[in-house]
DNA sequence: TTGAAAGCGCTAACAC
DNA sequence: GTGTTAGCGCTTTCAA
């Protein structure tokens, strides 16, 4: 078999037998890994069952979703993983209708189709302004990308305006593009909410990589981060560890959140229960944010 | 049809028809977006022509590689993309025997397949020695993880070696280990090299997430960059224009890369002869080098 | 324990 | 054009 290089045909295997082997997995953004580590985590693990991964990436567009859910479960997948729990009503309807094992990734906050591993993305909001609430800020704002369809983003930024308003603090000021999040929009989104807002001292960003180029900016307009104003990312990256001020930010466990997605894959493929699995997410305390 | 939520079944259609719409792409890995945004662009150009991703990825592993091949070959893929030209021989073999179309991606330093589209690594080594020696460094280290099947750091390596033995300096000083590249790594590196090796002025890593870390270090110990030492990077991080001082670095175009990678397998899946396209590096200079 | 045969859901080739 | 049918390479079932 080896000598004559024969490889068998899948194709024919899962089209003849009970199950394919094909894991489809659904992304919103391949764009610096946010969701790369998990799906490195998550192949990886599906590895050991023989189970191959499938992959789309909606790039945060719901009619690609549509099309790219029915494409994915046009190869008749043992499983499907899909970011989110915010989906177009036909993706929702479509997944329901395949009978096939569907786990929800990312956020858990919403109508669950069958299991979901995920954080609470309205908790983890509140979380960075209650830090910086913590720390002495007054004025706060939530800056950066944020796409329609990136549901996840909106949560945080309910979550971060829910508990200033709690504190009785001024409403949350919103500096927001739906386009994506590089540092170069930090930048310029920095230099516009100072403009218009000269008061804010605390800022929220909704990706490190954003943060980066708002403390770019802030430290070319001479302003001291954390001493005039702190700054709070989302994600840690590898490189936040390195900025200066070193960047404040929420770790989300992306490696296990692809560990446990292709445990709960398997487990569904086995027929076991479904579940909801929250996890949680570390804040990083580091030099952007005030000390107490 | 829509309706009924009918969903065709792929690969009843793939092991009847003449083409499977499955493109297999292995790549050496996931982490820190090293290939995620060629595995981005690459699935989006195949998107337009109804291409499927089957994805594959051997963490450097070799014999992770030949399982993955025969197994992405194993659904019979229109076309496999593949990280890299120095592959086991068991994997030559069976993409040659496979009679599929085979894009070789990210290197062109060896003997292709079927077609190639990358950089000349050995030249990029040489572009980032000769950039340090033009602005006054005397003493080189190469610094960063290099893993055993890690070929384009090993020829990039050589590269800046060479540069330095045609400008008459000193020896190539490396400081590399076999492990994931992340800043702690680097940061260690730089703190072991500069007790061994005082007198280092000039430091190639093999990434920018590796010289985050070294910059943090070099911070850290008192030294000034790019006055007592000068630091070029590779890859071009998001992060890299925002650190103090900002990172000279290699730019390798990824999302040409995908693009063109993705046409090249639509070109050979219509019989259009091999090519291998070599792409150019932009060697972007920022703070962490000398002026000259 | 081993072997033969039906059939998975399509595509493509052929006949009409 | 439209309709029918063989067959892709496996898995599974059933017979020997």
């Amino acid at each position: 078999m080896d000598e004559l290089n024969y490889v068998p045909n899948r194709l024919a295997g899962g089209l003849s037998g009970t199950r394919s082997d094909i894991v489809g997995v659904v992304v919103t953004s391949l764009y610096h890994s946010e969701f790369a580590s998990i799906l490195d985590a998550l192949q990886s693990a599906l590895l050991k069952s023989n189970l191959q991964v499938m992959l789309a990436n909606t790039r945060y567009d719901p009619d690609q979703e549509v099309t790219l859910v029915r494409s994915i479960l046009s190869w008749r997948p043992a499983a499907v993983a899909i970011i989110g729990v915010d989906h177009p009503p036909k993706v929702t309807e479509l997944l329901r209708a395949s009978g096939v094992p569907i786990i929800e990734m990312w956020d858990i906050g919403g109508d669950v189709i069958d299991t979901a591993v995920g954080m609470d993305h309205t908790a983890v909001g509140a979380a960075q302004a209650r830090h910086l609430i913590e720390r002495g800020c007054k004025s706060l704002a939530f800056l950066g990308s944020m796409r329609d369809n990136d549901a996840r983003a909106q949560k945080r930024a309910t979550g971060a305006a829910q508990a200033i308003t709690a504190a009785g603090l001024n409403d949350l000021v919103f500096a927001t593009r739906p386009e994506a999040g590089k540092p170069d929009l930090g930048d310029h989104l920095a230099r516009e909410l100072l403009s218009k807002h000269p008061g804010i001292d605390g800022i929220i960003c909704n990706s490190d990589v954003i943060a980066f180029g708002v403390l770019r900016a802030l430290k070319d307009l001479g302003k001291r981060v954390p001493e005039d104003i702190s700054v709070i990312g989302f994600g840690d990256s590898e490189a936040s560890s390195c900025m200066t001020p070193s960047l404040s930010t929420v770790r989300p466990d992306r490696q296990r959140i692809g560990e446990k997605t292709a445990e709960a894959i398997l487990a569904r493929i086995d027929d076991e229960p479904s579940t909801t699995m929250t996890l949680d997410c570390e804040l990083v305390t580091r030099d952007s944010t005030r000390s107490i």
